[in-house]
DNA sequence: TTGTAAGCGTTATCAC
DNA sequence: GTGATAACGCTTACAA
């Protein structure tokens, strides 16, 4: 039983094809409101329903467009996701998900099947992933962009590029300031991998911020993690290694947090007591553990939605954009006046 | 600058539409080599890509699937996503990512706008937001599914529907196997909502395996649990009233085994020394929290895996399938012999 | 207000 | 071996 086609419509309507992709497009003005009845009528009795391939073909339009993440598992990507998909139903566009597995050979992979099925834009969230072919061949297919994190410059003139970058300073400034007025002068900071355009940038506000506070920049112990729980355990390691002893740690994300808040228990070491952790993200679990952690706040729900309608916009006026997301900071129970 | 074309292509080589198709489509054996090698320059100097929208209308297929889930939030669908992605990228399909938020009327728009977009066919792993007319649209579309643990005896005859269920009766047996070797024969659940059927099949496996070791299932408390940190939470709450106490509780999963631990914490009370947890699901925090988690396992990656590769076959064969994926404990920190 | 016909970029079926 | 030509299901001038 093949698939019914607008011929179809027209026939049991008693109408030409035209009429029915007009009643199809809304456009109700020059018609019939009788003949307009009949069409819907007919393609209700059918159960028609549009076929997208063909109608994409001449609008070069697909109602669809990418969205490039770096891991799925990273539940800094959760809220992201579900603000860019609220948005994309409510403009019934369809997103095609690509998990580049922090693999530039996926990551090209899934581009190109992108731009073979023709996708309106792309949102590229995959931050550790970069090369500079992505911006080259989207320019050249004319793909609109949206880049969320990236500091680019060299972007070839003629591109549909939108950006939204994250602006860590001023939770970061907030988190500084609350330790130092819990007495805190001995500052730890575990960063991300320091190939990472976004940890670099993070360790930097942490570096500025300490020296806005009086603190010597240059002496505070900082420790390069991996994003993830087990680098945040074992950095706890080394922080104990450190004479005289941090008494705080600002962490790069909450993963890293939560690991050094595990490990921290494992060996005694009471939290909020003996030591301060402060997180980064605000990820759903950070509200639910004990000690309840202390984080710079990332709002990831509006980052996504941002993105996603960033793109619309994109798509309607041609026009590129650019957007900050700020941070802030949030106090819940990991954090508490300094012991030395 | 509009999208070169395979009439380009042809013109440029020098050839006829139909034969740079031919190349295209891979089918080297009526064909000069010399003339293969030309069309090939011309394609690679003008940079062209076929349209896939193009010879998705001929072909009447996609090359793309649908992937239904009930929330990106649990970290459940993680290593699912991966599986299903893994493959999805290996045979060059596209995957359309579908948040249902449990929500049927999302649901169903979902449903719709992948039905218009002509998928391939569609994963469906959003246990809760079942009813009916889901088998009767696909089927009316002939539009394969795959079905995620899904009890469903009323499917339409014709339609092309496999299903995975999940078999938890192996990792729960073993799960009370374990905590009776231990000496505990106080055990108490933790399980999801009732409205749920997957959590009705959890609850079910776990009075089963009680009577099985001659522990009186009918006496057994049962506490119903959200799925979530919170749920387990409040259920510690609940079970620490009971009397005699219990001195060991299966969760319905790893989310509640986490609320339960954590909880358990705040409450001085020490896992497993007082008391013995086991989750379900074997999530990744599952391994990295401190005590770790006892749990029951769901080979989540296989999962996703499987269903995308069944899908395919599908796809291949016009046959439907039945699957089983079983459950086994993984025995780590969080469950000691009974202080009783 | 509605119908006719020409595409959109492919593949498939024929001839040559 | 290769080249016309007709679909595929829809939109959109242009005619009527």
């Amino acid at each position: 039983m093949p698939r019914k086609t607008i011929a179809d419509v027209a026939r049991v309507a008693g109408v030409s094809k035209s009429t029915v992709s007009r009643v199809l497009g809304g456009k109700t003005r020059y018609m019939r409101a009788e003949t307009r009845e009949r069409v819907l009528q007919a393609i209700n009795t059918l159960g028609y329903r549009p076929s997208v391939v063909a109608r994409s073909l001449v609008s070069k339009r697909t109602q669809t467009v990418g969205l490039l993440i770096s891991d799925i598992g990273n539940p800094f990507y959760h809220e992201v996701i579900r603000g860019v998909e609220d948005v994309a139903v409510a403009h019934d566009y369809s997103i095609f998900f690509c998990n580049t597995n922090y693999d530039p050979a996926r990551s090209r992979q899934h581009f190109h099947s992108l731009v073979d099925k023709q996708v309106d834009g792309v949102l590229f969230m995959a931050s550790g992933d970069y090369s500079s072919w992505t911006l080259d061949e989207a320019a050249q297919h004319a793909l609109p962009l949206v880049l969320v994190d990236w500091n680019v410059e060299d972007a070839p003139p003629q591109s549909l590029l939108s950006k939204i970058t994250l602006n860590f300073v001023p939770g970061i400034h907030e988190a500084i300031a609350h330790l130092v007025s819990l007495g805190h002068t001995r500052i730890a900071h575990v960063s991300g991998p320091h190939t990472l355009a976004t940890a670099r940038k993070r360790k930097q506000a942490f570096l500025d911020a300490m020296e806005k506070h009086g603190l010597d920049a240059a002496q505070a112990p900082v420790i390069e993690g991996d994003l993830r729980v087990a680098g945040g355990r074992q950095a706890l390691g080394a922080i104990l290694e450190i004479a005289p002893r941090p008494t705080a740690v600002l962490a790069a994300n909450d993963l890293t947090a939560l690991g050094l808040l595990w490990e921290a228990r494992n060996r005694d070491i009471s939290v909020p007591e003996q030591l301060s952790i402060v997180g980064l993200d605000d990820i759903t679990l950070a509200s639910q553990v004990t000690p309840a952690l202390t984080t710079v706040s990332l709002p990831r729900y509006d980052l996504g939605k941002i993105a996603m309608q960033l793109l619309l916009e994109m798509l309607q006026s041609g026009e590129c954009f650019t957007r900050r997301v700020d941070t802030r900071l949030v106090i819940r129970q990991s954090t508490a006046p300094s012991p030395a």
